[in-house]
RNA sequence: GUGCUUGUAGCUCAGUUGGAUAGAGCGUUUCCCUCCGAAGGAAAAGGUCGUGGGUUCGACUCCCGUCAAGCACACCA
């Protein structure tokens, strides 16, 4: 990376000025000190590196510590200046071909870094009750949970992809018991859920059973002597549509782990002994009290009621001991900000059981408010529901994807759906898409034959099969040359691409990406209003070609990440 | 009441561990197609970084207070 290149080189002329006593009073340096950042004015250089903050120790004046250093540096045909205590850098024809080159090296795997260390992911996320379709919130997690396990893989780590299905407990009588009133419906009784608001919550009054029931209806009579029965078959198919619409939208998990076979399988009570084993456990009251709060949770928590049933925690945290005892080097999970309380709890019965909680990480997420006509709609528990499969529906997979994936988890999201829809600059997917279409047109305009209506004649193609595909796959750096001044900007931001990467995957921010792919369709739409590609003189034609080609290629890289399509003609 | 998150241009948001004149998109205004996709580009206008203190050479960034918005505070899942 070029950044890393320029603070290698400062650094290590660092190390040189405080051997040769050039540093005032500074007697060492420890490397990591200095950090890179862009300048605010792009006239003073490509990246830029502020020497004040070793100032304290050299004791002499910023400017002068930057002459030193400077005066120490290897400079190759990169130009470095001094303003204040900046030094400022401006890459060079070498860094620039060699960006280059190496997306044409790597191709698709261009942006992976060199060495990283790689790690056993287990990244959990959605994992919503088989109870209900999915709503707008649950799109958030789907769509940056797969773009985010799609970047770690892409950065190298080894990703396993896990749905946590909540089906024990009571909301799946519920669920049982709201399907018997439909099927009654259905067989013409004249009843309905109960209107007082307290009892109703005891049901799942959406119209999405009504179709459940009439599926019921086709192999069975009438209603079956256990409710359990209808549980099991309503839950079925909440977790058969759900599991659908997941493929939809492009979101692939290689487990679907269900809660019901947690307790089944006696890992919970397991879990227990565990727990009562570590001294961590008192009763009060009749029920079992996990001592959380020795780890730093605000309260304990109850961990086995007094009817001698757990609670939904026991379960989570043998979901989470069984995930460790699976052998994953980290666990990721995403959740609703609604869910933060129990970070804590979690965290505390990791720790008490001899695991270390730093192996959790909690990405917690704001919710999504839908923006219809400028008006916030916002999201009620149940009433005005709009449904995932609706969202998708009205605006797309791509819109859907990129919108929930574009903004910082840690904001609650507008998701304006007049804006997702329109074609035009308004909307990010679209220019984003529409740049990757435009490159891909010069790429066909420039192996075509063109008829001229004017003369009648047809004009030859202006770059022949043979020669295009000797660009392609025989890309010399040199290739580049002709073009390297009016694209510096172009051929930088492809090569931000590696840094990007880099943090998003790092600090698991998947909107950066949203980000970084329109910041390069803008670079590449201006540098294709200001310069022609295709034209008489060759050697400048391939040039630009081969920066389309890149920019193509890295478009193409950012977009597989975010499972947001390419096309090639919109 | 306690905890978590948020407050930056008319709107939606960036701001990379404290650094140069606080940035981008949309919207507004003005320009740019005889020509590779104008579904695009160039430029202008637009700011007391919620607010009051503090820390220091330097604060949108760190600390304390305060105001506003959202969420959570179960032997529910």
């Amino acid at each position: 990376m070029i950044k890393d290149y320029f603070l290698d080189n400062i650094e290590n002329a660092v190390l040189r000025a405080v051997e040769a006593g050039k540093l005032g009073q500074m007697s060492e340096y420890q490397k990591g000190t200095l950090i890179v950042e862009k300048p605010k004015n792009p006239d003073f250089g490509d990246f830029a590196v502020n020497v004040s903050s070793l100032a304290r120790s050299a004791k002499i004046a910023p400017p002068m510590i930057a002459n030193a250093i400077v005066e120490e540096i290897d400079k190759d045909d990169n130009e470095y200046s001094v303003i204040g205590g900046f030094i400022n850098f401006k890459a060079g024809k070498n860094l620039l071909t060699d960006s280059i080159d190496e997306i044409f090296k790597k191709r698709e795997s261009f942006g992976r870094p060199e060495n990283n260390n790689k790690e056993k992911i287990i990244l959990e996320y959605v994992s919503a009750n088989p109870t209900g379709p999915f709503h707008i919130g649950h799109g958030r997690w789907a769509a940056m949970g797969s773009v985010l396990a799609n970047l770690l893989k892409f950065y190298g780590h080894d990703v396993y992809q896990e749905f946590y299905i909540n089906d024990a407990g009571s909301q799946i009588q519920k669920l049982g018991n709201s399907l018997a009133i439909r099927i009654r419906q259905q067989l013409g009784e004249d009843i309905d859920f109960p209107s007082d608001e307290i009892e109703r919550k005891n049901y799942y009054p959406g119209d999405y059973l009504i179709p459940v029931a009439e599926k019921y209806l086709k192999t069975h009579s009438g209603l079956p002597g256990d409710v359990k029965e209808l549980s099991d078959f309503a839950k079925n198919e909440m977790e058969n549509l759900q599991k659908e619409l997941l493929k939809h939208f492009r979101v692939y998990f290689d487990n679907f782990y269900s809660e019901l076979t947690l307790h089944q399988s006696g890992k919970v009570d397991e879990c227990v002994n565990k727990l009562k084993k570590s001294g961590k456990i008192y009763t009060k009251d009749g029920a079992d009290w996990f001592r959380s709060s020795d780890y730093g949770d605000d309260q304990d928590r109850v961990i086995k009621k007094a009817d001698g049933s757990n609670t939904y925690l026991t379960a989570d945290i043998a979901y989470h001991i069984d995930k460790l005892e699976r052998g994953f080097d980290r666990m990721i999970n995403i959740w609703g900000a609604d869910h933060h309380g129990y970070v804590a709890r979690v965290k505390a019965s990791i720790e008490a059981l001899g695991y270390n909680p730093d192996k959790l990480e909690i990405l917690l997420g704001q919710l999504v408010n839908l923006v219809i006509n400028g008006n916030e709609v916002r999201m009620g528990k149940r009433k005005n529901m709009v449904t995932l499969d609706d969202l998708i529906e009205e605006v797309g997979v791509d819109a859907t994807r990129f919108w929930m994936s574009m903004r910082n988890i840690d904001t609650t999201l507008d998701f304006d759906i007049e804006l997702a829809k329109t074609n035009s600059d308004e909307n990010p997917v679209f220019y984003v898409q529409y740049a990757h279409a435009r490159a891909c047109s010069i790429l066909r305009n420039a192996v075509e034959e063109k008829f001229d209506t004017q003369t009648g004649k047809t004009l030859p193609a202006p770059l022949t099969a043979v020669e295009f595909e000797e660009l392609k796959n025989n890309y010399k750096k040199e290739d580049l040359l002709p073009t390297i001044d009016t694209a510096r900007k172009l051929i930088l931001k492809l090569e931000e691409f590696k840094s990007m990467i880099k943090m998003s995957a790092e600090t698991r921010q998947v909107y950066t990406i949203c980000r970084y792919v329109q910041e390069l369709a803008s670079e590449f739409h201006s540098f294709y209003n200001a310069n022609r590609v295709i034209s008489e003189d060759k050697a400048l034609m391939k040039s630009r070609l081969a920066l389309v080609l890149s920019v193509k290629q890295v478009l193409k890289n950012a977009l597989d990440i975010l499972a947001v399509t390419a096309p090639e003609r919109m």
